[in-house]
DNA sequence: CTCTGGCACTCGACTAGTCCGAGTGCCAGT
DNA sequence: ACTGGCACTCGGACTAGTCGAGTGCCAGAG
């Protein structure tokens, strides 16, 4: 049904279509890429692919603009991923050196993101089920106040302040170190387990200051930071916005919107590679006019959370794909390492 | 020069503007606020007003539309700040209830900020340096790998990654405790002082051990986190996006540099009230078709950074005004307590 | 001196008409 | 199966022409 030239066609539709931005003519087909047939022969060819849903016209006597199928098609079978340019490389490693702590990896990770691909990026913070409690302390500030910090395994630190009451330093010290031997150790969903037997042992004095640091502590070990993402490069949407295109309005909304970011990103990602969502293959129907390149990253034994990129659909798809997958792997190893 | 009547027109002027956001002619006045004379008389006093420079046309036999100028008379002399409604009080209440970590509280702020005004709300992170450091810990992690982690007295939590080498747990302990008595009670800055000073004082074979954290440390009670802004709201300029309007694009983009949202804020607030820049009046190139209404905020008795809203020229001074105050103040007092 | 009604004028927004050319579909010929 | 040729379509750009909101100015009234 599709022969060979058909699909080079198609291929050359997309690619043409995406570096120049205007819907794409039998004749400007064949004088850029060396087709060596005629625009009539093309455009027959085009009248197939058309019918096959591949391509439309915006309106008669326009060029065609590839549909979301046809850029399946293209993402599936017809191009294969660009290799990263070594100053895209050295950006990488640039831009991530001297990151010291998990906030500012993902802060990092997102710009770069944005700025590889010259797109809107979107990070999801590391999870931390797969961790354990390492360290755990209250310390007393002014006023009766104090903080609950607790640390896992992967170096993130979580932090509360709470009413402290009039609680003294001796009860603070003793408190600490009852929760401290209960839940070090322990994958914060256990923690948070275990807290929630051993509420009986408590000394009567220490009872108050237990229930709050103890309800506050459940808190912090069950909200888990991957439930947060990181946008950057909203700026790089504007470029689309004189164009008759797109109307950015919605997709800048969403994107202030966490909780459909994340549900987008857990959506598309699959076990393993890169995975592009198309137009309307997006399940949320503002974004039906763009495309998500998205990819899970996490420490070489697992996946910790999503990242990706949403960009108009009509997108420059190898490349994206490069540098997603690129960056995905480099903050794997960079969380490993660190 | 400027009689009452004048002066009358030109808050009628604004206020129409703002609501209608088209050019606003004599008729229109005359019918919409109960001015007690006729469209001629009102054309006159409009010709004073423009050749004063308090009003424009966007073309010749279009209705006028107020000059940066006018909107600075009008702020200063012609309108009082509006209170904000119970429901908006109300709404401040709800959206800090709960805040549980400076993190946190700057976070809801900015989302309140720009939900009250809906405009783009910019928050700087509380400055430290008026703190004192409170806790110093380090906790293994993994791989040799350790987190550093300071509290101060405002219950600001810093972290770091840093690489343990080979430590041992017991030099590690002693290292913290050397360390945490140098530094708890000081200032960030004081600490840093201190630690750059006690380097001689080190035992042998804790030396590279010592090195690595201190220089962590100084780097992390150096930066300060007030060089950090938060912002949220941008899709609130999406609506002036189909106006024939102020060009979007390079306001989006200077969302996104930090450090001139910095200097913005720094530069425009004063000792004491909100402060009110309007369009040219901004130092900042690509801003000057906005205005900002920027107030510091803090506790009680200190200022610890800046706040502030990012909006059109045409935007609905007494009320952003009064938002902006309210919410500077309110998190003021939310720091103090908490 | 101040205000008003009247009037000529300006200029953008809108409509309608025209032209041009890119791009198409189809067909007959190689 | 491909190609050249041709009639056709339709959007974009340009031109005129009309309409009306809004102006500035002036002479006259209070």
């Amino acid at each position: 049904m599709l022969d060979e030239r058909k699909l080079a066609i198609l291929r050359a539709i997309v690619t043409d279509y995406v570096s120049m931005r205007e819907p794409v003519g039998s004749k400007a087909l064949v004088d850029r890429y060396h087709l060596n047939v005629s625009p009539a022969t093309v455009r027959n060819d085009m009248a197939v692919l058309e019918e096959e849903g591949y391509i439309t016209q915006p309106h008669t006597s326009a060029g065609r603009i590839p549909t979301d199928k046809g850029y399946r098609l293209f993402v599936d079978r017809l191009e294969q991923v660009k290799p990263l340019s070594a100053a895209e490389k050295r950006a990488i490693e640039s831009f991530m050196a001297g990151a010291a702590n998990i906030d500012d990896i993902v802060q990092r990770t997102v710009r770069l993101l944005a700025q590889i691909t010259q797109q809107v990026a979107i990070v999801q913070y590391p999870s931390l089920t797969v961790s354990t409690v390492r360290h755990f302390d209250i310390v007393p500030l002014d006023r009766g106040r104090a903080l609950i910090i607790t640390v896992n395994s992967l170096g993130a630190v979580t932090q509360r302040n709470i009413d402290a009451g009039d609680a003294d330093e001796q009860t603070i010290a003793d408190l600490r170190a009852r929760i401290a031997t209960v839940i070090i150790g322990a994958s914060p969903t256990d923690a948070v387990g275990k807290l929630q037997d051993c509420g009986g042992t408590v000394p009567e004095q220490m009872r108050p200051l237990a229930a709050v640091v103890v309800s506050a502590l459940i808190e912090m070990l069950s909200d888990d930071p991957s439930a947060k993402v990181a946008v950057s490069g909203v700026p790089n949407l504007m470029k689309y916005s004189d164009q008759y295109e797109t109307n950015i309005k919605p997709v800048v909304e969403a994107l202030e919107e966490q909780v459909v970011l994340l549900k987008l990103l857990g959506e598309a990602v699959s076990n393993d590679d890169v995975v592009v969502r198309i137009g309307h293959e997006n399940p949320y129907e503002p974004l039906q006019t763009t495309s998500m390149v998205a990819s899970s990253y996490g420490s070489t034994t697992e996946t910790v959370a999503h990242l990706g990129v949403l960009g108009p659909t009509r997108m420059d798809y190898p490349s994206t794909i490069a540098a997603v997958r690129a960056v995905a792997r480099y903050v794997g190893r960079f969380l490993s390492e660190s």
